[in-house]
This record gives structure tokens, sequence and C-alpha cells, in this order.
DNA sequence: CTCAATTAGTCAAGTAGCTTGACTACATGG
DNA sequence: CCATGTAGTCAAGCTACTTGACTAATTGAG
């Protein structure tokens, strides 16, 4: 039984080695190499509203400073701005800008692409029920950027 | 389309990394709290038979300074053991030592703790239904250590 | 109203795991 | 025999994280 386990902990692994490989690289060509699984999953939240350097910190399940240097990032390369709260000034929440936008719809399109590949292998119908699946085994916690 | 794919793609990805961490976990829980799963990966390799530090690098996609460091780690904690070769003496075959292997066995009792928690949201036959289309899906390629 | 405690965020320094580059020792084929 | 290739390590540098210290703003108890 233990070994059956070991393989399915492995396919898991390898697959979303592969996925992150795939979306990596079609960011590349639609002309985002510089934005790394890490600030994906930072978009995410911010795309989601209302959110932090704090929220993105907690969604990544980093320390504040690592959310607040990779936020700095995404700032210099124009991908997010910091908007004053005219309510508590110490809060500055995050929003995409135009270009962090398209970054997102090019991540959307990328993983259509991985997606699409796997359809000659298991069929429209096996994504579907992959799809399904996976979705009652994974979690809601924060997804953490690295093995 | 591509929402769905998304969600597909970040299923599989909050997915990976929760059973990094229940490995992890159990591996901690069970006296090997100093063990990556890069370790891990090499251990593969390496139990798999006549490996060398090369070999373990372009098994985790990494470089040969990158895999000599992390083989030479794993040597000082006790896992692994470097044999010299009588044919060639540039070559030294990687094997595990006795705690090597109970860290192998650890690693499949926490892999198997993961999947059984699965049964209880998906059930056995979910579970085999799964591992039939990971499988499909997954790649032979190199399992590289991080996003 | 005031001030101690909390909260949002940054700055600075240290660490871990990778990289590239240079090197030694051994093996191989003309 | 020697030029070329291979196994492996040493050393230095990079990057993304960490912990610790700090500022500025807010909150709440008395």
């Amino acid at each position: 039984m233990d070994v059956e386990a070991v393989q399915l902990a492995m396919s898991v692994l390898a697959t979303a080695s592969r996925v992150i490989e795939q979306i990596q690289d079609g960011m590349a060509r639609r002309g985002f190499p510089d934005v790394r699984p890490a600030h994906g999953f930072a978009f995410v939240r911010i795309s989601h509203g209302d959110a932090t350097v704090l929220d993105v910190a907690e969604h990544l399940g980093v320390t504040k400073q690592a959310a607040s240097q990779l936020v700095e990032q995404l700032v210099q390369r124009g991908y997010v701005t910091r908007v004053p709260d005219p309510a508590d000034a110490r809060r500055r929440t995050l929003a995409l800008t135009a270009r962090g936008r398209a970054c997102t719809r090019a991540a959307e399109a990328s993983a259509a692409d991985a997606v699409r590949g796997w359809q000659d292998e298991i069929g429209a119908d096996g994504v579907r029920r992959l799809t399904r699946l996976l979705a009652r085994v994974s979690p809601d916690g924060p997804l953490r950027p690295a093995w």
C-alpha cells in the first residue's frame, strides 16, 4: 500500500512541476519572462480585492518582509500600484495595473495551453474528472511558493 | 475555458504543496526532521542503483555542483555512503546506509498517511482513479526540487 | 484625553540553496 | 604519449527567503 502511495505522491509532484514549467514557458513566450510563480499567486490575492502586503504574505505563507520585497518588484515592473487608504494612513491597498491585468490573462492562456496538452493523453472527459477529483483533495490554505 | 484551466492548474499546485507539507510533517514526526524534498528525490535515484553525483544531478535537474553539495549533506548526516569504483578511480558510486533505508521507509509511510486522508474525501475508488489519471499526465523527466 | 499596546510597513543583516567559473585527478583514443 | 573528455570538488556570487529592529499610525483602557 505504501509503495502505491509514494507513486501517487510522486505523480502529483511531477505533474505540478510540469505545470509550473509549462506556464513559465508560456509566460515567457507571451512577453512576461520576469514573473515567477510566486508573483502569479500574489496576483490571485491582489485581484481578489482589498489586499495589503500582509494579506499577500498570509496568502503565500511567507513573512511580511518577503511579501513586501515581492510587491516592491511588482510595483517597479509596472504590474501593481499602491493605493493609499484615506481611512488609515498606514495601509496601502494593492491594485493591478493594466499591465498586471494583461499578465493575468496571459497566465490564464498559458494554463489553458498546458491543460490542452493533457487532453491528448486522457481526453476532455479525463481532464474533467481529474479537475473534479483534485478540487476535492486540494486544500484552501496558503500556497507556498517553494518546496 | 481558460478560467477552468487556471482552476485545474491551481488545484494541482495546491495539492502538491499539501503533499509536500504532509510528508515533511510525517518525516519530522518519525525522527527525520533534516531531510528536504530534494533529498527524498535523490534517494529515489540512489536506491535505484549505480548512481553517481552526476546521475543525481540529472535526476534532480540541477548542476553537478548542487548535487555534490546535497550528497555531501546526506553523507555527513549518515544517510549515504560513497563507494569507490575499482574500475574507475574517478567514480564514486552512491549507496544508502541502513539509516538511509529507514528514511525511505519513513517517507513511504508518510506518503501513505497523506493519501489516507484523501480517502475520506474522494474514497478509495477516487484515489484509484486519481492515481490512474495523474500517472498518464505526469512526465518522466527530472523532478526539479523547487518552483 | 492620554498613553501603552497593537498594527502596517520598511530597512538591514544573515542564511540556504542554487548558479557559474576554475580547477584537479583520472580515463580514453588516436 | 599526449590531447581530449569525464567525475568530482572548491570558491565566489546571486536570489529569495529569514529574523530582528525600527518608524509611523491607530486603537482602546482608564
